[in-house]
DNA sequence: CGTATTTGACCCGCGC
DNA sequence: GCGCGGGTCAAATACG
């Protein structure tokens, strides 16, 4: 499958620590008393050091912008073939309760073809963008959320609250079925069941049975859209970066179609600039990152004082 | 200690 | 009536 091209995303970067991008006060007294020391010799040795590390710093910020084009534009292209074929061959109305092996691997490969989320992450709230499919009656529908396989949690996190009352191992499907009943108001009569699918490991069948009687709970931390309310005017991207492994995540469904070129284009420049400005604050705001940067310039600042 | 989750037991509808 | 399978209950347990 072709999306599986576009997860990769190893993005082969020098990931040295940066130098002062942060600055401690720590740091900042060794530098000071380093420069006490030394001589101008050693201030312009520096100056060229700092010049190379923005050139570098530059060339990845390039990269990463090249990468993420190509990231783009190959998404909008999945996004028109896939329209495409929804054209070509337009579900039928009569769907009968009991799906054929076909229609239910189709529509859990259409589900991800949609885009339902590309993640390369195990993080819990990461995109778990889901796919609904209603009922003809409008009492029922099902979501499909595409989710890390070792993940045993079954949660799908649609912005309600749910309290689990039972678990199941039915005969179709070895995956367990986890049974919810919507714990927000005591009088709404929503049931979910929620099961693996048995087709794709990775993907979570959501079915959703009654109405709501009380409106969505306030967003706090779980969302249907995780992503929405993260970034600076609700850019569909998010990242995160952990000490042990950095990871970055795009979830890239919310491109409305009749959206004009220059709509796309300004998006993709938006999404590129709180990408990136996300990335940097990150990393700043990581403290295994602050201490790797202060363990590698004193480190040079030492070697440099003994050579 | 209150709340959420787990899990075995039980209930109920359906087909034979 | 019996067995099977899906759905629900509720006591036990885990967790914050």
């Amino acid at each position: 499958m072709e999306f599986i091209r576009l997860l990769n995303t190893s993005l082969d970067l020098n990931l040295k620590p940066l130098r002062f991008l942060d600055e401690t006060p720590e740091m900042k007294h060794e530098v000071e008393s380093s420069l006490k020391l030394g001589a101008s010799s050693y201030v312009k040795q520096e100056k060229g050091a700092l010049i190379e590390e923005l050139n570098r710093v530059s060339a990845e910020n390039k990269k990463l912008t090249e990468l993420l084009t190509v990231m783009c534009e190959d998404y909008n292209e999945l996004q028109n073939r896939l329209k495409e074929y929804t054209n070509k061959y337009p579900e039928s109305d009569s769907i009968s309760r009991k799906r054929t092996r076909e229609s239910v691997i189709n529509n859990i490969n259409e589900a991800i073809n949609n885009g339902s989320s590309v993640s390369s992450s195990s993080d819990e709230d990461s995109c778990k963008k889901p796919r609904e499919e209603e009922d003809t009656k409008g009492k029922t529908w099902r979501t499909f959320v595409r989710t890390e396989a070792s993940d045993a949690s079954l949660i799908v996190k649609d912005g309600y609250h749910w309290r689990k009352y039972g678990q199941k191992v039915t005969r179709d499907n070895p995956s367990p079925r986890a049974y919810f009943k919507c714990s927000y108001a005591p009088s709404c009569p929503v049931k979910k069941k929620v099961q693996r699918s048995i087709e794709d490991k990775t993907v979570v069948v959501a079915t959703y049975e009654g109405k709501h009687n009380h409106p969505q709970p306030p967003k706090l931390e779980t969302s249907s859209t995780p992503n929405g309310s993260s970034t600076p005017g609700n850019v569909p991207c998010s990242t995160s970066l952990s000490s042990s492994r950095p990871t970055a995540m795009l979830n890239l469904t919310s491109h409305d179609e009749s959206t004009t070129r220059s709509t796309k284009s300004r998006d993709k420049d938006q999404l590129r600039h709180s990408l990136l400005e996300h990335m940097a604050s990150t990393l700043t705001r990581d403290p295994n990152f602050k201490a790797a940067v202060a363990a590698a310039i004193s480190l040079q600042l030492n070697t440099r004082t003994q050579n």
